[in-house]
DNA sequence: TCAAATCTGTAGCGGTCGTTATGAAAATGA
DNA sequence: TCATTTTCATAACGACCGCTACAGATTTGA
């Protein structure tokens, strides 16, 4: 196996490829980047795009892998590295702010805005069920936060998820919106504030 | 004036077909909602859409201006109506919780979604720019709130707006995928804990 | 040298998009 | 009664959508 295979070679590299279709996607949206987009940006031709893919969804499905596993990957290390989950949350939301401007690509979180307004249910629903995997990710840090006693007996884990979760998608929202790295940094500083106290002391004093 | 006008009358009732634009529009943004879709649902043929809107964009930015003065006047109400800054916001996360889930009308808001992945750069724009307005309106009222010493005088009024408005914006998008008013709610009140300590007493001691 | 296999470019498929031409229908004014 | 005015339903326009048939180009294996 391995051996050289048979007919033409194909004439464009297919990870680079992905990748400009990646950029796209994030940019403009699945429905929003037709297919003569993709091509143009990708530089091959329609049957060459179709041949090495799929279609226009399977092409879609591959970009928001790899998105995963790339850009979209700083949350989910940042909630496995980090040891608090104080320190976890803090660090996804400080990275989210830096990745979402990074003047490198696309601003704010393709898994949140590519899907939106979409005629295509099952993708809309496929990125939504990313999403809320993600917010069980962060929910099970935080019970883990709270079994090894760093969070308040009392924590409602859920609720504080779905506030880190409503404030990273608020800040990947003000990231297309022209917010700044700075002004988002200022953002997630706020958030943290609402990080439960850990109580004065472990006793029941103060009635 | 006021006679009667001279041709056939319309047999439909501009208000409820533009009521039930916005329902579409809402539900699926600009771009996703076809003019097909827009004469079923408003139940009139197109030519009476163009004759009484002028064009699909046209009817677009009325949609949004009778949404402003409806269901999206919450925030501003709000804003102007509670005596101190603190209950504006509070009552504005808390109302949008409501608004958000309400099963009476798609969830979510509609100057937030119905124009994210929008081929249309001038539609994308006005709604960008209804945001922007919002932040300033939320900014302006906490200002008034430091200039009554309701606020600390070091209060970050522009970054604390925008912490509004991104927890704001990340209730619509969970709306969006299914979370319920319990749980947006829960989101509004975690955002309050952020909310600026009113210093213990005006004067300087506990060095 | 040639058949088999695979990729590439052109060109076009049926379908939907937003929009409008056309003519019948329904009201008013004379 | 009849011309005028406005709206309505049908049907179609050109442009673009996602996708593919086809034929030529380029490789390997025999």
């Amino acid at each position: 196996m391995a051996t050289k295979q048979r007919g033409r070679p194909r004439s464009f590299d297919r990870e680079t490829a992905l990748e400009k279709a990646m950029r796209a996607f994030w940019e403009n949206g699945y429905e929003g980047t037709s297919v003569s987009e993709l091509t143009r940006e990708m530089g091959i031709g329609a049957p060459s795009l179709y041949a090495a893919f799929g279609d226009k969804r399977s092409l879609f499905e591959e970009v928001v892998r790899v998105y995963g596993t790339t850009h979209g990957a700083g949350p989910a290390r940042a909630l496995t590295e980090e040891p608090t989950a104080r320190g976890a949350v803090e660090r996804l939301l400080r990275e989210a702010a830096d990745e979402f401007t990074d003047p490198g690509h696309p601003h704010g979180c393709l898994v949140i805005h590519a899907a939106t307004n979409c005629t295509t249910p099952e993708v809309e629903q496929a990125l939504r069920d990313q999403r809320g995997a993600s917010l069980t990710a962060i929910e099970d840090r935080l019970r883990q936060g709270m079994a090894t006693q760093e969070l308040p007996e009392g924590t409602d884990a859920a609720a504080l998820a779905r506030f880190v979760g409503a404030v990273f998608q608020g800040m990947s929202q003000q990231s297309r919106d022209g917010a700044s790295r700075g002004e988002l940094e200022a953002i997630a500083d706020l958030a943290m504030a609402a990080w439960p106290a850990s109580e004065p002391a472990a006793s029941g004093h103060r009635a």
